[in-house]
DNA sequence: ACCTGAACACCGTTCAAGT
DNA sequence: ACCTGAACACCGTTCAAGT
């Protein structure tokens, strides 16, 4: 049965669009994770029915190829800075708030087997960064790879990490170490106990340490070269 | 209806145990990808009904923690050698074959939140080179921070190349050239036809230059602690 | 103790039918 | 042109019933 509050609540919403699916799409998966990113539950939220989803993204994959490049567009590519060191760094710290208000992300970039234009803009952009900055294509590639590897691989692990440890590592520290017997593991024990439960920390703030350290080893061997 | 055939092969098959369900489900998902792993798939390659497994496993979750911490017990962590570095490294490039015998681990190890005994003393193994050899806690844990960041974004980033370019990467870096404009991506194109597209390219070959800067960069800052 | 068949509540997706 | 309802072939998982 159609109510007069139905065709109300139609009429007023706005036209569905690619645009607005895979926005809704995203706010979804931020909120509630990707499991529960079904079709079904996108168009309820959009007021729809899964099947009009269909008008509007070509399937499933074609709605995670959308959401994947969006994402991807949001990585902050400003050239302009004093050097090539100063915009990777930007890049680099970009991306990784990307990819932490994006969980759902990096999880994604897995089985998307064709590149956005954003995702290329974005490849051409640090490339040509790299290349101005005096890289030879050979340690461009070297030095792309090498940055990536690390951003996307430290989101992977601090969206690993239990729930609490981002935020309130002593908590999930202790929960931790109730699993297992310090004795048995004494090295790790240590570590959780003298570090990881020590309050304030965020394993978030690992990520400048391993930056700059890789910053700095490619620009000796830039400067070598 | 049970043919005489039927009851052969069932009387015949080994007994099922976790430990046969779990090796079947990394072949499986070795063979054919993680999205081809069924409960019911899994059943019939075991000779069962899929409702059989639930005997062994509490649950999917339960089969996919399995596999995970068979992948990490495959890791070598041999801890016979000259130093820290040498240890490190082995357990890197051993960490990486294993990721890339199965394609999947990477992409499982987002969810598991619970860490099975294999990884526990992979944890404690790997943070106890590094404090034998001379780290402070909190360096040791920028370290594995920064290594397994590493080690595990490169799977990422191997495992994201379309198929092709992992082994022959002149081909495919052909059709991906066909995709876009060389113009509309000049550094892009630079690198694909300039180096990706050299007969012999194996990305996977890139994994060992960064992996030497990085522990080139930590022992710099061990040494100057 | 282990395995099965039927069933349940979900998926993504198709297709003819509506407006 | 866009949306819907019903249907299809799949999922993971449960539960009572079989041996």
């Amino acid at each position: 049965m159609t109510t007069h509050a139905d065709r109300d609540a139609r009429s007023r919403r706005a036209p569905l669009s690619k645009e607005r699916v895979l926005y809704a799409a995203m706010g979804l998966a931020d909120k509630e994770g990707l499991d529960s990113l079904t079709m079904r539950r996108l168009g309820q939220k959009l007021g729809v029915e899964a099947m009009s989803l269909y008008n509007h993204v070509a399937n499933k994959d074609d709605l995670l190829d959308g959401m994947v490049d969006i994402a991807f567009s949001e990585i902050d590519l400003s050239s302009n800075g004093p050097d090539w060191k100063s915009i990777m760094r930007r890049r680099a710290m970009s991306a990784r708030e990307m990819l932490a208000r994006h969980p759902w992300a990096v999880g994604l970039m897995e089985s998307r087997a064709t590149a956005g234009p954003a995702n290329l803009r974005h490849h051409d952009s640090v490339i040509g960064s790299l290349r101005k900055g005096g890289f030879s294509i050979e340690m461009a590639a070297h030095a792309y790879s090498l940055m990536d590897s690390y951003i996307y691989g430290f989101a992977l692990q601090h969206r690993n990490m239990p729930v609490g440890a981002r935020k309130q590592a002593p908590e999930a520290a202790q929960t931790f170490l109730r699993r297992f017997r310090a004795e048995e593991y004494p090295y790790l024990a240590e570590m959780v106990t003298g570090h990881a439960m020590k309050s304030g920390y965020d394993y978030g703030d690992e990520f400048e340490f391993g930056l700059d350290l890789i910053l700095n080893g490619l620009e000796r061997l830039r400067d070598a070269a």
